[in-house]
This record gives structure tokens, C-alpha cells and sequence, in this order.
DNA sequence: CTGTTAGCGCTTTCAC
DNA sequence: GTGAAAGCGCTAACAG
């Protein structure tokens, strides 16, 4: 056994030609007989050459690395992601090299000098909440994946136009008294969930009550333990834990979903599909959303772009009881 | 602004002195005035120098990253997984390049040659179903996480302990008839949670009726359609979601948990926590686990570790129903 | 069509 | 205490 891997050079050298020929020959560049190239290329495959990443990185200043930051993997939306962008990344030929913000602003602005630092190309951002990530202030290309209300080369979902999807299947239901759990007032993505809600139900006649927190399940089960639920019925959640967690609560109150009051999420997580009953939420297009990503940070597209989302219906919203009544009694 | 970011070139030019100086300097290594060096690093601060990741990985032949491959970032236990691994490689000084095997062998096998090519100086593995990693067959340090029944330096929890903890809880509290749900035969880690199982059942006079799936939440839903729930008061289950999956077609039948059927999971993934009934299960130490991988990884320390797993009792077990019955029946 | 040369930015002897 | 020189493995330019 050779004590290190063999180098383009023992390759040259084994078959008494130069580095650059042998360079040329396995990477289909420069002009050089067919046979010759074929024999370099028998060699490098028998004595399982591999390129030194270094040496090339050096060379050509580019390691064929991007970096992927996210606000925190322990979160169940981040990891699909994550997934997602690194198809993406491979599919191009990248490697991805992760940071975890760990939720702070601090912890994503050392994972950006600490990614830059490795020689990455390019870096895709999700940033934490109540951060704005300046796409030219780094020396690198940046995409980042957020709201529409990030400027710069942005890819992200319709979130407004989700909000807006789900407050007509509400109000459409017949739903007029509706409670918004809004998620935290510092992240642009809830922001423009509620936002797309409330223009909806407002435009409706339906003046929603909004309340704030975290995006957690444990946030959800709060309010829904010490929430009134005769005042409304219907509460549309910016986030799938939350709507869980808030059904779970009510669940426990022997408070009935969808018959007593219809529930919506945001996201579509696993869960979704799985929580009893199954929840009626918004889906996110991350592969569409992973690729545009992509696209901008290895130069291949500029500029933002929004993706459409699309409601997925099931059997947490019904029409409301109230006016179900109504209608009954109106028909008796 | 410069075109291209500051070298050490640029320092030593800009005070007279030579790179090696420089180097020595923003390294506290050799012996230089403190005076010096203190202006060495007030000009690196001040021109935001950072050193250049290649250079330095061409020189020393080390590029302080590790690979990482899992079998399937959509599995919900291995982005918590990778983000204690991320934790305890960057509190060595490494980042991480993660692969994602596909779920299958070949993907496992391209990603291993992918993440060596590009420099890594050691391999955390966590190997996907079916596949083993040989330790010495990578040219750097490989740390494996997956099941005592793997050889070579593996940081594995101990499955088969965990299994005895359930089965022994299952057999105290009563239970004579068992389903066991016992994940893909093709698993090391089922294999060892179920062995663990069967061994304590064994023991207590209970012969497990054994069924094989994969380890989805609709293969336990399926499997709990099926069934049929006279024929047992206790499910044991080798992962949480195949438990939970098996809950749910349960109660969409009417039977009650636990009041018919008591049901038991594996990893304590968040929403073990979150269904109803909270979920009885066994929780592994990934924050060691990842440790002892990443002390392997940069060879601090050597050899295989096991890790003890918790048992956390929740609402989902309870005495056998007939058991309950006989009780009463002999007190009154 | 192929080989020579130079140099990417860094660290590490070794000489001063 | 400090500097000079060499070289890690690769590729791009140019010469033959």
C-alpha cells in the first residue's frame, strides 16, 4: 500500500508523459490522440485516481462547494429543505456544507464568515427570524430563500397568495368569526401569511382576532387551552405545529374539529397528513423553490422569483355550526 | 474595493515584513516580538483578511471537514441526527459536508467517493439499510453510528437494551399476548431492538407474534387496519412511527389506546410527545452518540461505544384489559 | 497533438 | 527574532 494517493503527476510519470496531458485527458479538455487518452485514463481508474480537491480548488479558485444555512434543523420544515437544495446542489455537480444559525443572529453571521472562510462559491440562505441577509454584501453570490418582502436574488414561496387561499376556503365555508394565529411578529414569512389572510377576510366583512407567538406545537396548545371557543369558528395558524397543537388542546376540552371549529396550517408537514383529523393546510412547491435557489447562486439565473403554493383540503375545515343551523332552521 | 480578497502576500507587502512572519503571527506560532504581531493582526482585522481555506488544505493536507452521509434527510430522526453531529464538529473546529445515500446502496457508495474526493478528513456514516461500512476500507478515519452488531468504530445506542426496557415494561405491566412490529429485516438497528424484545419475552413465557414492514407511519396504519385486536393487548413497536401509524388505524376502528391495546415506539421523535395518547417510548443520546462519532472521526478517541437508551413511560401503555378484569373480578 | 512553465496561497524547514 | 525558499497538486497559457 502506498503511503499517500497516487498524484496527477505519478500518473504522468508512470506513462512518460507530462501533468498537462494527463489533466487534459481525464477531464476531456485540450486536443490529444484518442488512444493516448484512453490508455491515461485506464491507468487513473486501475490505480483509483482522485483528484486532489485542494489542488484544483486552488488553481482555479472555485471548490465547486456551496454553503446552505439554515435557523435551526430541529425544526420539521428545515431538514426537507435542506434535502431539497442539496438535489439541487448535486444535481449541478455542488456539495453542500451546512451551518445551523442555532436561531440567533449571531450564530448565522459566524456560520457566513465560516462558510465564506472554507472557499465556498456561493451561499444559500434561510434566515432566522428578524434578519435581513443583503445579497451584495457578501463576496459571494447569495440567494436567499424567504418571503417576498427580501429584497435581492430571493426565491421563496407565494406566501401572501397561501394566506390568501386559506381565508377564502374559510370564508367561503361561511366562517365569520375567526381567530388568526399569527406566529411571531419578527418573521417576514408569518408576516405575509397573516397579511394574505387578513386582506382576504377583511375584503369578506370578517374582522379576524390575531394572536402572536412562537411557531412551536407547545405555542398552539397554549392558546388552545385557554382560549374561549365559543368566540369564534374557525382559526386559520400560520404554521402546521401551531394548528396541531391548538387542535390537541381544544381535542382535550372535548371541543370537536371540524364540527365545532375548523382548523387550517401552513406547510404541509408529514405530520399534517397524519394528526387526527387530518389537517387542511398549504403546501410548499421546495423543490421548484430549492432549484431557482440554485439557479441564482451558481450564476445560471438572476432575480427573485415567487412560487405558487396550493391548498391541500382535508377534513379539519367544515362549514361552521352556527350556520349550519341556520340554514337548517331557515329551510324548517 | 479590491477585486479579490486580501493574501498574506498583501500583509507582508503592506508592512515591509515576509509571509512567514505574517503566518507566524496570525497563528501565535514561532517566536516573533509581540509588538510585530500585534500590528500583524491589526492590519489582518482591519482588512478583514481570512485565510484561505485551499492554500492552507494543499499545504497541510488537511481541510478540517468531515463528510457526513445519512440514508434519508426525510426521515424525521436523522436531521436531529446531523444537527448533533454539525454541534460536535464545530466545537472541534469542523464543518461538515453532508450527502444524502437515497436510501440506497449505490447512492451510499457515489456519496462516499463524492465527500473523499473533495478532501474530507474523516467519514460519519450512518449507514443505510442493508449496507455495512468497513472502517478501514476508506483511505480517512470512518466513524459508523448504527447497531453493537456493526464492527469497526461505531457510536451506536444500545438497541438491543432499549428493546429489553420495553418488553420488560410491556411484561410487568401484565401483558401475555404481543404484537411485535419489528421494522425491515434487512436493519441492524430493528434487528437488535427486536431481539432485545423477543429475548426479555422469551424469558417471561410470551411468544411475540412478529410482523416485518418497513418502518413508515402507513406501514403501521396498514398493519393496524389488518389486524385483528382480539388477538393481543400490547403492540411493541421498533420505531415510533411505525407505533404511531398503527395507533391511528386503531382508533379510526374504535379500539382505545390503551385501554384495549397498549402501544409502544422507539426514538422519542417530537411527535411522540404530540399524538394522543402520548406515546411510550425510548430515547436515544444523540448528543453523545455524536460525540463519540466526531471523537472517533478526528481520532481523539478509539474503538466502539455503546450509549445506554431511556425508556420514557407515557400515556400510550397501560395494564391489559382482561388483566384489569381478572383483578377486580378476584377482589369482589 | 503534446510538453514546458508558472503560479494559485499557504506552511514549514532552515539559514541569517 | 525574522526572512528566504521550497513545495503541496492542480490547471492555464504558451511553446514546440
Amino acid at each position: 500500500m502506498p503511503g499517500r494517493p497516487p498524484s496527477m503527476l505519478d500518473l504522468a510519470r508512470r506513462l512518460g508523459v507530462s501533468r498537462a496531458t494527463v489533466s487534459n485527458a481525464l477531464r476531456g479538455k485540450g486536443r490529444l490522440s484518442p488512444e493516448l487518452a484512453g490508455r491515461i485514463r485506464a491507468l487513473a481508474a486501475e490505480l483509483h485516481y482522485i483528484p486532489a480537491h485542494a489542488g484544483r480548488a486552488l488553481r482555479t479558485g472555485r471548490s465547486a462547494t456551496i454553503g446552505l444555512i439554515v435557523p435551526d434543523f430541529g425544526q420539521p420544515l428545515f431538514p426537507i429543505f435542506a434535502q431539497a437544495i442539496e438535489r439541487a446542489a448535486k444535481r449541478r455537480g455542488f456539495a453542500v456544507l451546512v451551518g445551523d444559525s442555532l436561531g440567533t443572529a449571531e450564530g448565522q453571521a459566524a456560520e457566513i464568515d465560516n462558510l465564506i472562510g472554507r472557499g465556498i462559491d456561493a451561499l444559500v440562505i434561510i434566515p432566522t427570524r428578524g434578519t435581513t441577509v443583503e445579497a451584495g454584501s457578501q463576496p459571494v453570490p447569495v440567494a436567499v430563500i424567504d418571503s417576498a418582502a427580501t429584497r435581492g436574488n430571493t426565491a421563496s414561496s407565494d406566501h401572501r397568495d397561501g394566506g390568501r387561499q386559506v381565508a377564502h376556503h374559510l370564508a367561503d365555508l361561511g366562517h365569520r368569526d375567526v381567530l388568526l394565529l399569527a406566529g411571531p411578529t419578527d418573521s417576514k414569512v408569518a408576516r405575509e401569511r397573516t397579511a394574505g389572510m387578513v386582506e382576504v377576510f377583511t375584503a369578506a366583512g370578517v374582522a379576524p382576532q390575531v394572536r402572536h407567538s412562537t411557531t412551536s406545537f407547545e405555542a398552539g396548545a397554549e392558546i388552545g387551552a385557554a382560549v374561549d371557543p365559543a368566540g369564534f369558528t374557525a382559526c386559520a395558524a400560520a404554521y402546521d405545529a401551531l394548528a396541531i397543537g391548538f387542535v390537541t388542546a381544544l381535542t382535550a376540552r372535548g371541543v370537536r374539529v371540524p364540527q365545532d371549529i375548523s382548523v387550517t396550517g401552513f406547510d404541509d408537514l408529514v405530520w399534517a397528513r397524519i394528526v387526527s383529523p387530518p389537517l387542511t393546510t398549504v403546501r410548499q412547491d421546495l423543490a421548484a423553490i430549492a432549484d431557482h435557489a440554485l439557479a441564482v447562486a451558481t450564476g445560471e439565473r438572476q432575480g427573485s422569483r415567487l412560487f405558487p403554493v396550493d391548498l391541500v383540503l382535508r377534513a379539519s375545515t367544515a362549514k361552521p355550526r352556527h350556520k349550519n343551523q341556520h340554514l337548517t332552521g331557515g329551510a324548517s
